[in-house]
DNA sequence: CTGAAAGCGCTTACAG
DNA sequence: CTGAAAGCGCTTACAG
């Protein structure tokens, strides 16, 4: 036994172990009023706080005998490491790397999370965090594995991914859980991976809110028209769901059916685009709302107003500087927000706590489905 | 000039010096490759790092000339303190109060910050923070100030304060004020005081948010009523605010206007409570909507599912318990979330930062106005 | 007015 | 397998 009978804020303890064991109902009526440290355990097995390291750290070189005595303390007094000093003490630098789409000229949208980057890392670049992120083109069919190479090159502690080609995404899942490299999914997610988390919306989910705007607003007697711009859908899961919750929403609904339509359109241009909405329009002159699956709904905002169809309703996808001129005028009624902000940073977030910290993360960080309209859109800019 | 020759990262740095000035423009040229430290400011500074210390500090006790020069090198060198060593070596407590009222039977809405409370602090005790929660009843006349005083009595480094009773809550201000202790507020806010920030939601535009909503749905030959149950009005701004904002939207919108009626209930009393409304809607029949201004609003979603009148169209505020279920029934078309757990948590993030950071924070920290569906509610809760 | 030293709780070589 | 020592960047008495 250790001469601790000095060490004021230890004696509680001590009275303990002179009954000769130490256990969890013992240490309840200890209450030390003294934070646990190293040092204190070190005292308690009667070993020095290199060995105590030792064995919290399970860096070996430690026998069986004296490991097993320092867990039991370590248990019983539920120590917990003073992060703060141990990020000091270890000059240690943990290296993050992002992997996202670039911004392209057809939509801001991913600018978004490049702010929630920098906000996670302004949190915590004290522990000594850096990060680098990595674009690909999702137009360019190597683009994705190029980029990833390059960022597995550097060897980082732990990648975030926006995995928008999904068949490329999965490929370099699997290279990272050979290289023991562990990653997290923003945005969309791929299932039955190892991912330390995903981070992002519930994609059924989202395009069933979009239904349920759509039939608050319009009458019996109308069909809707449900458009894909542009968005890969063979490749990205995340926006075909959205189709299937919106459709969902109208097959399980009780009460008059609303008669769906649905519309590709694999074109920027918006001579293409219009001339493919006219034509649906058309054929089909009862159609009073229109869902757009992705950001690309500023397209047929601007087909509406040009053709001036204000009876007609439109929801879709995400506040772009694109589409914010016309939730603002009302062209568009509601976008749905899918917090790009907060997905990457959440994301950063996700990876510090498990690679760092050591603490446990949920697999899911199912971020809220924003409904916004011309009226609330300022808090979320 | 002191020798440092042999820094390696202060090389640059001291070239600089040598020149015989040291500028902001020659410091973007020095380029260090190494965090500044205090050593490294009391080396170039001829000093030691105790006196470094006091500079930085405003600790006194230093001749105006090095003071000036220590100062002159920081701002140069931009030093950024590390403030994981400075709390891990000052082994000060920082003590926080937050006062709220209680969570009575008649709503549970003051349940939630009592997490965001419980999440801010988890994320900041490792400065060495902590809080304690002092509850008031808005009920009884005097609850307030016989609880802000029992939070004064403890002299807290900072307060956290719910001002529901706008008068009480001013008059606690002031008496801050004078001992210098800083606060915050958070859920409502009162104007023109010295609080370090506010917390919450814009009332007025939360108002409108309601307005807008409730015109989306309804046709246009039908009348609105404006509901208050119990809400202090005369002591509550933020009540008051959101049926301001519900009618100006309507004064504000151009084409078909529609008819407002307001009703307001100081009873929680079912009984009363029916008979009011049932009166009001006998004399109004084309009363089509009703917004409630506050989390009462389960009331009226029980009086209109027991007088069967499900073309009526209720929006209320707050994911309450005992709200929640008639939104899931659909009742309840739209609640308005406040997101209560964030207001307390970032209201006391906000007091961390201008206390113990010293980092500037925003007079307003306006939260986005959440319009809650059925559909999306899993994600809010 | 200023400096030297001890210490915060932990990590990291290094010596044995 | 284990311990002693130096150090992370800062703060806090204390001595002069």
């Amino acid at each position: 036994m250790p001469n601790i009978l000095n060490i004021a804020h230890l004696i509680n303890i001590y009275t303990v172990f002179v009954n000769g064991n130490l256990s969890k109902t013992s240490y309840v009526m200890a209450k030390p009023d003294k934070k646990i440290t190293i040092k204190d355990i070190a005292l308690l097995a009667g070993v020095s706080i290199g060995t105590v390291d030792r064995v919290i750290h399970n860096r070996g070189e430690v026998s069986e005998k004296t490991r097993v005595k320092i867990l039991r303390i370590t248990e019983t007094l539920n120590y917990q490491p003073d992060v703060l000093a141990s990020t000091l003490a270890s000059k240690k630098n943990v290296r993050f790397a992002t992997i996202m789409p670039k911004v392209d000229k057809e939509s801001s949208f991913w600018k978004a999370p490049l702010s929630g980057i920098e906000k996670a890392i302004k949190e915590i670049e004290h522990y000594g965090i850096t990060n680098k992120t990595y674009f690909f083109s999702v137009f360019e069919k190597n683009s994705f594995l190029e980029v990833a190479q390059k960022a597995l090159d550097e060897n980082p502690d732990g990648i975030l991914i926006a995995p928008s080609v999904q068949e490329e995404a999965l490929q370099f899942a699997n290279i990272c859980d050979e290289r023991k490299i562990p990653y997290a999914f923003f945005n969309s997610n791929i299932a039955e991976l190892n991912q330390i988390t995903y981070v992002g919306q519930d994609s059924i989910q989202s395009g069933i809110v979009g239904a349920k705007l759509m039939d608050y607003c319009l009458g019996t007697n109308c069909e809707i028209l449900v458009v894909s711009i542009y968005s890969f859908l063979k490749n990205n899961t995340h926006i075909q769901n959205r189709k299937q919750g919106f459709i969902k929403y109208y097959e399980t609904k009780s009460g008059a059916k609303k008669q769906l339509h649905s519309l590709e359109i694999n074109s920027f241009n918006d001579g293409d685009i219009y001339s493919e909405l006219r034509k649906t329009l058309k054929e089909k002159p009862n159609i009073k709302g229109i869902f757009v699956t992705n950001s690309r709904v500023f397209h047929v905002a601007r087909f509406i107003e040009s053709e001036k169809l204000s009876h007609i309703n439109l929801i879709g996808y995400d506040l772009t500087t694109e589409n914010i001129p016309y939730l603002e005028k009302g062209t568009i009624s509601f976008l749905i927000n899918q917090k790009p902000i907060e997905q990457s940073y959440s994301g950063l977030i996700a990876l510090f706590n498990k690679i760092v910290l050591k603490k446990d993360v949920p697999k899911e960080i199912l971020l809220p489905i924003d409904i916004v309209t011309r009226e609330n859109l300022m808090y979320y800019e």
